[in-house]
DNA sequence: ACTATGACCAGCG
DNA sequence: ACGCTGGCCATAG
């Protein structure tokens, strides 16, 4: 079984979790929130938070600053993403007109 | 104490 | 629009 989430991760996911439907936020927004109130972490770390415990959230409304999706499951991300109407440019995110900047979620 | 490897990123060519 | 570089930071060997 997978180790419970510690106190970060348990952040980065209820982060994720307040991005609305329709719009999608990057590791390094999601990072910079989470870093408001505990002073650490990357856009590396909540993508590695992502990759372990994504399922538990919302894990299709996080993309790369660029608009790319994650290469591991690229095919729901999509198929999830357009479901909700999020703008793409051919396989990408369209960033300008979908992203959204998250708050940490206690303030 | 390294080295390597990530659902990453910004800057510069 | 790529690709490279240096930065990021936790984990594994």
């Amino acid at each position: 079984m997978l180790p419970p989430p510690d106190d970060y991760a348990e952040l980065v996911l209820d982060t994720v979790a307040t991005i609305p439907e329709g719009r999608v936020a990057s590791y390094g927004a999601v990072a910079a929130a989470v870093r408001e109130v505990t002073g650490r972490g990357s856009a590396r770390v909540v993508g590695r938070v992502m990759a372990r415990y994504g399922s538990e959230v919302c894990w299709w409304r996080v993309v790369t600053a660029s608009g790319a999706l994650a290469e591991r499951v690229a095919g729901e991300q999509r198929a999830r993403l357009r479901a909700e109407d999020v703008p793409f440019t051919r396989d990408r995110v369209d960033m300008r007109r979908a992203a959204w900047q998250p708050s940490p979620p206690g303030l």
